[in-house]
DNA sequence: GGGTATTTGTCCGTATGTATT
DNA sequence: AAATACATACGGACAAATACC
């Protein structure tokens, strides 16, 4: 019943840094130091960090040594708002944006239009058939400076050929895509839904968010699927956010405002 | 720039496992068997499988093998729900029910009461002061069997020593515990937040989940506190749900029902 | 139940490569 | 250029879990 040698080195170095005797961005003592330290082997030493950082307690850095991360703080996200205002988007529309409640600055790239045939998950959700035309309208998210969101819209082609041409227009669209489908189109939002799921990263991901090559830090994958008057689904989107940086909010009812000085542990 | 040896041999069986050459549940060859195909040494082989294991594609069971792991078909949770409705607890109470949408049998057990001093975080989301006196009522709920959330329900004492005294009684409160304080408080409740985030497990929660004991399968953690009339919290909700086998839906506005045939992936 | 073969898990020592300072 | 620290790779030995006879 006794804990592999491995394991109770994690274990010991776990303990220091949650009793805070090792605080965030502090050096642990090298590979070669903690060899001697508890008589084990440095592979074995090397074992227990790998351990510590699969746990995403520590991290390693070739050259320099083995450090306690440090917690991001996270940005929160209100997934209920008005389903006929601008709320089409998951955040903000391009362009840096203020958010005075939390105290943070987001930016925008510029859209990035495609013209793409529908993949199955996208086609089930816009109720089209699988390989029709859709348009793909590509932003990434920046939250002071730092990645935060990858988020792809996608509507039916059929939206420009009726007119509402500014769809395939690598520009943001304002005041908004709900208001501006409404009047091209007569198409009003009604309601939308969101699935949220958490899954690994894809390579691509990984790379913009500077997340390990290892699947260990999760992403949160929101689908979107905003519905007309006619209870028809009108747009999807598909946003992307890593875990360790972002939390959400749903309001139900009648309920105060967030107040973010409530968050943390 | 070129790879690391136990990278390639990764990346060649993720490739023959993502083709579909390798399907779910389907062993791998052995270690040994592995080092001659590959021409590495058994330790090359199992750096590679390591990575494979932490990316989520294949687990090891000592003594049989090395497997593709099978994905789980996910149970899916609307968050947002009629806030004068049952929908204080997240999912039904007690007792066998069916969801007869999903097709699935969700047990619960009989809730354990604890009588608490609130921590920081608690007293925080109640609005009452740290080291108040609390009821903690905790479940565990399953699906089809398997264990699905672990849910801890906190109330302010004050509500017990005014009348409610059913709170610190062991057993499900039905029709549910929103009807049983507005009759016995005069407490409505008028709404609710819930706050989404995502972290590793705590050791208990992944004994009881069984989930791997280093921390790459993460945990959803809602935390969902219920306004009163005079918009004071009057509950809070903490529920854990594994990100391995859980999705989420909120609904805004107008939408048609959810067909769990659009979902997947 | 016992014994044996198989398979993964742990631990060691060593050598060399690569990134950083 | 040199020193430092982590990364990769090898080979070997034994332990622990499981399956099967």
């Amino acid at each position: 019943m006794t804990n592999p040698m491995y394991r109770q080195i994690a274990e010991d170095l776990r303990e220091q840094i949650e009793s805070g005797g090792l605080p965030p961005g502090h050096q642990l003592r090298t590979e070669l130091e903690l060899r001697e330290h508890y008589g084990a082997s440095r592979n074995t030493v090397r074992d227990a960090i790998k351990w510590l950082t699969t746990l995403g307690l520590v991290e390693t850095k070739p050259g320099q040594g083995t450090f306690v991360v440090s917690k991001i703080n996270p940005y929160v996200t209100t997934l209920t708002a008005d389903p006929k205002g601008p709320g089409g988007d998951i955040g903000p529309a391009s362009d840096a944006v203020a958010d005075e409640t939390q105290n943070r600055i987001i930016t925008s790239t510029d859209p990035q239009v495609e013209i793409q045939k529908a993949q199955a998950s996208v086609a089930r959700r816009l109720s089209i058939t699988e390989g029709a035309q859709i348009i793909s309208r590509h932003q990434r998210r920046y939250i002071d400076g730092t990645p935060w969101s990858l988020q792809t819209s996608f509507y039916p082609m059929e939206f420009v050929l009726k007119g509402a041409s500014r769809l395939i227009q690598a520009d943001d669209i304002q005041p908004g895509t709900v208001s501006y489908l409404a009047e091209a189109l007569d198409l009003q939002q009604v309601g939308y839904r969101d699935l949220i799921k958490v899954r690994a990263p894809e390579v691509t991901e990984a790379i913009f968010f500077s997340l390990p090559q290892d699947g260990r830090v999760g992403v949160f994958e929101i689908f979107r699927t905003a519905f007309d008057q006619t209870y028809m689904p009108m747009r999807l989107t598909v946003t992307v956010f890593p875990t360790d940086r972002n939390e959400f909010i749903i309001n139900v009812g009648d309920v105060p405002p967030f107040d973010p000085s409530t968050d943390d542990t």
